[in-house]
DNA sequence: CCCAAAGGCCAC
DNA sequence: AAACGTGGCCTTTGGG
């Protein structure tokens, strides 16, 4: 792998100790200086969270490397005002290399310890983490560093597991920092969305009025003025009675039939999802002081995405998006990569002619001028069809097709498809491996397994080969694309914090979903915030892909609120 | 009472 | 419209 021009969280300090190891104990912390290596220099000191915070701050004018679990110590140093360069976050990089192929033998001798343990930082007792913790010495943070670079040193591509370790560090700081200072949310306007959409707010307990009219509806229709239209099997006994032939309540089979309940039924189902997932109640739990904090789990999704904990950040409805504001006198950079998975198939695969396609703006568009499809729609399901591992309908159909005009790229994802049925791992570029079968499953995969006896049947067996198939066949796509959109956010952060260092109001990420960013910055540097987005998925190619000539374009919008932007 | 599964739907 | 990957989270339901 070619690394074009290094980026900021991989540079080396300008001056002092390369790195320092900061450790929570009790109510206070433990700062030690460390050598490259990680042999620590000097002694220790313990200090109070602010006076951790005083040399943070002093210390951090060298950009050294601060290595801790990020979320045991950065809000600390966040609430104080101080912001940090370049981590190494210990707990996420022993995720990343216990499961690494290239790094796993250095962790099969160690115990599962707290350094495994869930990212909550406040763990519930009880769990299976929980029993092992008890017999399980967890070594400190020294030990610990140095076991991981000895584990990244001696392993067949220490260039790409350092790089990983630093993107995953680098997510870890963005995530606190975008949680400390949260996405800008009006309610009054989060208000006006649900009253206009429902009628206006009523007491707990009582359906709003339209929600209710609805309900009146349904229930006249069906001739069951008793039906709870929440309840499935209430509700499917209720429509096959009045002659509605459904296998399902979903909103896709209710499509296909004409009967007068339907129109009134699927709008309540979507009113009725809104109020629950995101309504008014929702409202008073996440947003306080104008700003919806989620709690970010960094690689918290087996891929490598981020996952979220509470309020459902990752999902937040189109709906409501336009009760995301800019500040007044701030504006919004909404920005999302266009197909980026089938473009980091491309890169991975080296396959130039997918590359072609994309160049340019529309990678699907691209795709029909090769004549290998018909239309846009087509492309596009015949590509997702051919990641997600469609074999048939419209999408699986298109693939034999894609797979004629770009070999290189649809046979590496047949090729982890296979190693997937036979119970192989796989790995991503930066070298993220998938978990192997775990329990039942894993049985699935040993010789022998024809059926006897409390075998798995053959064809179980079968069933769930195929499912892991489908599985590593998306997961190094899922993964190496985490990886790009790791880095892109990596290096956007760095860009813009020098756009305005030093003054009060500089613009800042506040939200990060998989492929997409939105960064909330005074009106009069949007234009320059912009930049940065654009700079960064260029300098997120090139570190990722070297020369290959494959782009990544982005949708870029200032916008006042979210709902403006794509 | 708590808890997990099922059905469903939101996002990418 | 697509049944085909990764998740979170809501309500209902039924078990202990």
């Amino acid at each position: 792998m070619k690394v074009a021009q290094p980026l900021e969280v991989l540079r080396a300090p300008t001056a002092g100790a390369a790195q320092y190891i900061i450790e929570r104990r009790g109510d206070g912390f433990v700062l030690r200086a460390a050598d490259g290596a990680g042999r620590p220099v000097g002694s220790e000191e313990r200090l109070g969270a602010a006076e951790l915070a005083e040399r943070v701050r002093t210390l951090e004018s060298a950009h050294p490397r601060w290595v801790w679990d990020t979320q045991q110590v950065y809000p600390a140093l966040l609430s104080a005002g101080v912001r940090v360069r370049r981590a190494h976050d210990l707990r996420l990089a022993r995720a990343v290399l216990r499961r690494s192929e290239l790094t796993a033998a250095s962790f099969t001798d160690v115990p599962l310890d707290d350094w495994d343990g869930t990212p909550d930082p406040a763990p519930q007792a009880g769990g299976l983490f929980e029993l092992q913790r008890e017999t399980a010495a967890t070594a400190g943070p020294v030990d610990e560093l140095a076991r991981q670079l000895v584990a990244i040193i001696g392993c067949a591509a220490p260039s790409r597991i350092r790089l990983l370790l630093a993107l995953e560090s680098a997510g870890a700081l963005a995530a606190a920092e975008m949680a400390w200072d949260g996405l800008p949310w009006s309610a009054p306007e989060h208000d006006r969305i649900l009253t206009d959409l429902a009628g206006p707010r009523p007491p707990d307990g009582v359906r709003p009025q339209r929600v209710e009219v609805l309900v009146t509806r349904i229930r006249d229709e069906l001739h069951a003025p008793r039906l709870n239209p929440d309840s499935a099997p209430d509700l499917l006994r209720s429509l096959r009675l009045a002659g509605v032939a459904v296998e399902s309540t979903r909103s896709s089979a209710l499509q296909q039939v004409d009967h007068p309940v339907i129109a009134p039924l699927l709008q309540y189902k979507k009113l009725a999802r809104l109020l629950a997932a995101n309504g008014w109640h929702w409202l008073d739990t996440w947003v306080a002081d104008g700003r919806f904090r989620p709690d970010y789990l960094v690689g918290g999704v087996v891929t490598g995405r981020w996952a979220t904990r509470g309020g459902g950040a990752l999902q937040l409805p189109k709906q409501i998006r336009g009760a995301v504001v800019a500040d007044p006198g701030w504006r919004l950079v909404v920005a999302d990569a266009a197909q980026l998975e089938p473009r980091v198939l491309a890169a991975l695969a080296g396959d130039h002619a997918l590359a072609d396609a994309g160049r340019g703006r529309d990678l699907y568009e691209g795709i029909v001028a090769t004549g290998a499809v018909p239309d846009r729609a087509s492309a596009k399901y015949g590509v997702l069809g051919a990641l997600y591992g469609a074999t048939s309908g419209p999408g699986g159909r298109l693939v034999p097709r894609l797979s004629h005009r770009f070999p290189k790229a649809l046979g590496l994802v047949e090729q982890a498809a296979r190693t997937g049925e036979r119970g192989g791992v796989v790995s991503t570029l930066l070298g993220r491996t998938a978990p192997p079968p775990q329990g039942v499953h894993a049985a699935a995969f040993r010789p022998g397994i024809e059926p006897s006896g409390d075998d798995i049947p053959a064809q179980r067996a079968r069933s769930i080969a195929r499912d892991r198939g489908r599985f590593t066949r998306n997961f190094i796509v899922q993964g190496s694309a985490a990886e790009w959109a790791l880095c892109w956010l990596a290096d956007l952060r760095t860009r813009l914090a020098a756009i305005a260092p030093d003054t009060a109001e500089q613009p800042h990420l506040v939200y990060f979903l998989h492929d997409e960013v939105i960064v909330h910055t005074p009106a009069h540097l949007a234009q320059q915030a912009a930049q940065a987005v654009e700079q960064a998925a260029v300098t997120a190619g090139r570190t990722l892909f070297g020369h290959f000539p494959i782009d990544f374009p982005l949708d870029t919008a200032i916008v006042d609120r979210y709902s403006d932007a794509g």
